[in-house]
DNA sequence: TTGTACGCGTTATCAA
DNA sequence: TTGATAACGCGTACAA
């Protein structure tokens, strides 16, 4: 087993100073070309690579990005990921992951952890906890340290920093828009409690969408689903409360659910009852993830581009870490959304 | 901008020594209760942390993993990430994740970044393309200068680490059997080219099981899709060859796909060629993800508990970085299957 | 009870 | 052309 070796290893084999080894590993004038071929035979010889955490220590700068993201087995977050992962590697920095579990508490160590040296700065999605409690010192404080956040998906105004989000407001109206372009009047709305930023959003665009078209909206078309817990037997719930949906107002004819595992949840309930789709009922859903594209049929979707928002997020990052000059302006990046056809509309 | 806190400053605050208030904020014995407390109140004033990078270069130890998955966005990776997550925090330590991309150079590069003093170990699944070139250079390099990996799923015998695996033969020989109790005569497997090791032996475990159950194994009913691009229009390929598979087999009853997409896509072409799900044809998927549970109908699945083995793969190594003395002893822990019924089955 | 010195691995500056 | 020294931030053995 033979160990990593270091500048100090290469130095007294070859009975040089280390610093003399450091120059000649990095090519400089000042050393003769004798001793830098030899010194990087041996190097390359014993595969020398210099250790990051020391760089780190010394460079004040680890190269490093922490995401911290509320749920990892999730086809957004993960997309997001990866958009981060592309960005990042390409620009020389890698990637460490802290999962918040929707936990404000877990939110708050994991950042604290990572904080304390391990990263230069952070791409969040904020915990549903947190957005509940509204509590976001954890933010303010690690900014005011002098460490960058960029917040995408869902973001909190009173946080100043670089924010990427998806218009969920005009999605949500193109959304409704195109259900009831092709056809449908009575229109129902599955989405979250307000607390959840992104939900409140995208129930509203609902609202205006109907509104701008005349369509009165009614209280019992509006089905807020408490998605607190992320459970199991969460599912049943939902499909019981989607089947009274339907069952109360028999007439409608077009669902929007605010992400996809709503919207196939309420494909299944309505076929359960009988009804077809699109024939009788459309179906449009927020997030475009794998079990819309491969639910039968296939889903209608509003497509939030997650991969662009991880890239954007890690751009915006990244150049606030290279820029000298910090001065106190933050962007906010908002991603177009994409209405994508498929089988659950006509 | 408050910056970090440092001991050093700290100490020059207080006018007292670097040492002393390092002592004092371990509580150490020898510093006087009166200076212990002016210390801690202090620190704790300006919230000082140490300095984790620090702290790993002077240690020698980053508390860190390193996980390097071919794909995040993948519903069976991401679980086992989260897997690993728990019980690393649990113990104290953080997660890097690196993406191959199913690349052999970028599996190569990414863990040469890591491996260089960012992380104290490696938990990882191999890219296909590193399957295909069976070259482990870098594993074995990165194991022979004393950095333990742990492999999970994609493994390889070449390699002598610690790994955690699915028994993916006695699996498939479940699910293979699970139809045939179920009445299924003539049943038919899509599967991947035989580089990939789970699907090698997945085959495998379809032959043995209809072999021991006196049933002869036809060459036209093994399908095996070369999944060597991850492309989009690679579906449309898919469903073509399995529409050729239904139509040169008018009599499968049965289907045993060895992944989920795989699983899905064949019920979605039999649907479409007017087979009824199960009544004509029953099937079963290997891989219990998001897609299989939410399909209409749901799918009948061989699970793999990928968390647990994301937890089992944390276990291994990090036991392996704390024991003091490195025996040469690797253990294969193997997580057993189990099926889930759903409606794809009678 | 407190402080000094050293080392972790690296690079930059300055002296030889 | 080469080498010694300091510094990044921390903890600890040893000296005062």
């Amino acid at each position: 087993m033979k160990r990593k070796v270091t500048l100090k290893q290469i130095a007294r084999e070859l009975d040089v100073s280390i610093s003399t080894v450091s120059k000649a590993l990095r090519n400089s004038k000042e050393i003769s070309e004798d001793t830098r071929e030899k010194v990087q035979a041996f190097a390359k010889l014993y595969n020398y690579r210099p250790n990051n955490i020391a760089l780190s220590l010394k460079n004040r700068k680890t190269k490093t990005i922490g995401i911290i993201i509320p749920e990892i087995v999730h086809h957004f977050f993960s997309k997001v990921i990866r958009g981060i992962e592309l960005v990042a590697n390409k620009r020389g920095y890698n990637v460490i992951v802290g999962l918040s579990n929707e936990s404000f508490s877990k939110e708050v160590i994991n950042m604290e952890m990572l904080a304390n040296g391990s990263i230069d700065g952070f791409i969040l999605s904020i915990s549903k906890e947190t957005l509940l409690q509204q509590d976001y010192h954890h933010f303010t404080e690690t900014i005011s340290q002098g460490m960058p956040i960029v917040m995408f998906d869902r973001v909190v105004n009173e946080v100043l920093c670089d924010k990427v989000i998806v218009d969920d407001l005009k999605g949500s109206k193109k959304a409704v828009n195109t259900l009831i372009e092709k056809g449908c009047k009575t229109i129902a709305i599955i989405t979250t409690k307000d607390y959840v930023s992104v939900g409140k959003l995208r129930t509203q665009g609902y609202l205006e969408a109907l509104n701008e078209n005349d369509i009165k909206a009614l209280g019992s078309l509006i089905l807020k689903v408490d998605d607190k817990l992320v459970s199991e037997d969460h599912l049943d719930v939902l499909e019981k409360d989607i089947e009274t949906l339907f069952e109360s107002n028999k007439d409608i004819d077009g669902i929007f659910a605010v992400n996809e595992l709503y919207a196939i949840t309420a494909m299944k309930v309505a076929r359960k009852l009988g009804l077809n789709i699109p024939e009788d009922v459309q179906v449009i859903g927020f997030t475009d993830g794998v079990l819309s594209k491969h639910a039968t049929p296939s889903l209608t979707t509003v497509s939030q581009h997650a991969q662009q928002m991880g890239e954007q997020s890690a751009e915006l990052l990244i150049n606030n870490l290279e820029i000298e000059e910090d001065e106190d302006y933050y962007q906010t990046v908002v991603i177009e959304t994409e209405i994508i056809e498929r089988e659950s509309t006509k």
